[in-house]
DNA sequence: TCGCTAAGGTACGAAACGTACCCTAAGTTC
DNA sequence: GAACTTAGGGTACGTTTCGTACCTTAGCGA
């Protein structure tokens, strides 16, 4: 929570503009996302937060849902660095639980709020979809590029819908549990119960 | 879509009551949902198609999540006799292509709304993911023990996690991609792709 | 026949989106 | 350095929709 964004020493119109005054809202936005969610965010509130009206934020963003799906987009970010454990499920493990640690705590409600707002707009799906779902697609054929180069995985195994299969079980547990954090136990079940089975199994059966 | 409900014939106030009215607001609601989406799902609309008002609907649903959750059901409910077409694969492909056209068509978007609409209440999320989800999953473990019992599975298969991965994958599908009806490519893949590797995978690898 | 319950009609307050209008500060150009 | 253009600030407004309140009226049972 970065708090109110308004520049407190200076008691003149200080008025900020462009990237500036973007950034500012962006982050307020985030924050609100963080703490209220997705209903919670409202325009007036992220316009107070940065210290702005609603004029700046319409004029950049057409409605709400183009808010809050820019916003979200700045929450999970970053993070998109493999692990390289030396083994393919040390890296799995890894991945799901940095997933689970860094973006969940929020990333369950939000996700669930903003996939219903974005409605009807496909730009906005799309662009939430990158940031989520199969933006991480390269990461997890690089995991898996790996595990082939050791031998621990068959190259039929380097097929985007097979690769990403535990982020899709992850992802399915926020979408209809509703927790905000996956229990470890649910983890190592999606790894050893049906990750690792598809991958290794491809390899005999 | 069953038009409006007030009783056109009778022209002095006929006024039904109980269960007639609560079924006319389902359906109401139901045939709402599937023109206009949850987003269009509103109250005022809702009352003035089953020919009642807000009060009617205020007494029976303390709001509009549940009362979208309600409809919802009454839209996917029937259909759970599992298929039996000799093979896991025909079967599991049965299962998919038939949740692929009785439900999609309003399902994809539908359910990415309500899933936000519910928002933090756990109730109905739960109703949502039985009617939805695995309320499916008997089905599944009866297919797949058919299979077993075929020889065509082994018995380590019959995993609530694991029976469950077509559907999962399936659903991911609508709520990632938008789209009202998945094509038959990416049902096949899904099938041939995972699911049948990770079935049979387990019996040899 | 007489109440009691539930439905109908309507109006209202609150919240939030998105728009409009005018004023003013920050850059830009000459 | 002055005029001009651009963009931010403040505010008010119209609209929609949720959810509530209040009163009237019809159906049903005792």
């Amino acid at each position: 929570m970065s708090g109110e964004q308004t520049v407190p020493g200076s008691p003149g119109p200080s008025r900020r503009r462009g990237a500036v005054l973007e950034e500012a809202i962006l982050r307020a936005a985030a924050d609100e996302l963080l703490e209220s969610g997705y209903p919670g965010l409202t325009m007036d509130r992220v316009a107070k937060r940065a210290g702005t009206n609603k004029n700046a934020i319409y004029r950049r963003w057409p409605n709400r849902a183009a808010l809050g799906v820019a916003a979200y987009s700045r929450l999970v970010k970053a993070q998109t660095q493999p692990p390289d454990t030396g083994t393919l499920r040390g890296d799995v493990l890894a991945l799901l639980r940095r997933i689970n640690c860094d973006q969940a705590s929020p990333t369950g409600e939000i996700l669930r709020s903003l996939l219903a707002g974005v409605g009807d707009e496909p730009e906005l799906l799309a662009e939430l979809q990158s940031q989520v779902g199969d933006g991480g697609s390269a990461t997890w054929l690089t995991v898996l590029g790996r595990a082939v180069a050791r031998g621990e995985a068959p190259p039929k195994a380097l097929h985007p819908r097979v690769a990403t299969v535990a982020l899709t079980l992850l992802r399915n547990e926020y979408v209809t549990q509703g927790l905000s954090r996956i229990p470890d136990t649910v983890i190592t079940e999606i790894v050893d119960e049906v990750y690792l089975p598809l991958i290794r199994g491809r390899a005999t059966g």
